[in-house]
DNA sequence: AGCTGGTCCTGATGGC
DNA sequence: TGCCATCAGGACCAGC
């Protein structure tokens, strides 16, 4: 589920819900995510406001009074809201709950590669955290535009879907975004990194952003029952123009769009659209 | 059985 | 040659 555009639909939702609140409360029924969460983490946190909620790539932070509570959604997680006085009982894959103002946060999440950890004040900024610390630019930051890019890709010779994966240049893009912008921006999946001209940053950068900005707009892509009971499905899925349409006609041109494996994650693309 | 939205780690590779 | 950034592959899980 989550790359950028659903993680930053779940900053805004749970936003209102926690800002100004204190934590009163985080219990963890399961600690083995894709690193154990720590025991203490719900001591350090107890009794803390929070003061807002943000979000740098996929990981939303907590920022508390003391830290930043540090959350990712892996590949098939979700935060969902209720009240606390009418919380369902904690199903299965029901890790966590974190109890703040009059609702349950309930972090849900079936594979467990998600993660919560915490960043005491005293370490430093966030950014500087080992999980953060190498991540690439936030793809709506005004400084990542096409000198930005074409510079970023030199001596990358991997093909430009698997380097817009990889996170350390921009963040934010994962598998259904990557094979999304590269059809809007016409570049081909397997093009060295290295080998696009500036005039080809220039299309990716603003392909990018406009995928990801469309895709925050419709809710994220098959978000069912996301954030709470009023949580919006995503839309977004319905409207990819190539991600899971192998086969069906390209709706530029008409060709048929093809799917392709790179690093073990499926790639879609127009072939006559998109060139090298 | 084989597919699925993310990321980290390891060991190999290859450019300077 | 040696260093070091980059790269490829496997690993972690459960559900459909």
């Amino acid at each position: 589920m989550p790359e950028l555009p659903e993680v930053e639909v779940t900053r805004r939702a749970l936003a209102p819900v926690v800002e100004g609140r204190i934590v009163s409360s985080l219990i963890v029924r399961e600690p083995r995510l894709r690193w154990p969460i720590a025991p203490r983490l719900a001591a350090t946190v107890t009794g803390q406001q929070v003061r807002s909620l943000g979000r740098r790539g996929k990981y939303l932070l907590w920022e508390l009074e003391r830290g930043t509570m540090v959350s990712h959604l892996g590949m098939s997680g979700s935060w969902r809201v209720h009240r606390q006085d009418a919380a369902p009982a904690p199903g299965p894959h029901d890790h966590v709950d974190v109890v703040v103002g009059e609702h349950i946060l309930r972090l849900t999440d079936p594979r467990r590669f998600g993660a919560l950890f915490w960043h005491g004040a005293a370490r430093g900024s966030i950014e500087r955290h080992p999980r953060l610390a190498k991540l690439g630019i936030e793809p709506f930051d005004p400084r990542f535009d096409a000198s930005f890019l074409h510079h970023a890709l030199r001596g990358r010779r991997a093909p430009i879907k698997q380097v817009l994966l990889a996170g350390d240049v921009v963040v934010g893009v994962g598998n259904i975004y990557a094979s999304e912008s590269l059809f809007r921006a016409r570049i081909h999946p397997t093009t060295p990194a290295l080998r696009l001209s500036r005039l080809r940053c220039e299309r990716l950068v603003q392909a990018v952003r406009e995928v990801l900005a469309a895709a925050i707009e419709l809710g994220g892509s098959s978000l069912r029952d996301y954030v709470g009971t009023d949580g919006a499905e995503g839309e977004f899925i319905g409207n990819a123009k190539v991600y899971g349409r192998a086969g069906e006609p390209c709706v530029v041109c008409g060709r048929k769009i093809k799917r392709i494996v790179q690093g073990q994650r499926a790639t879609y693309y127009c072939p006559n659209c998109q060139r090298r």
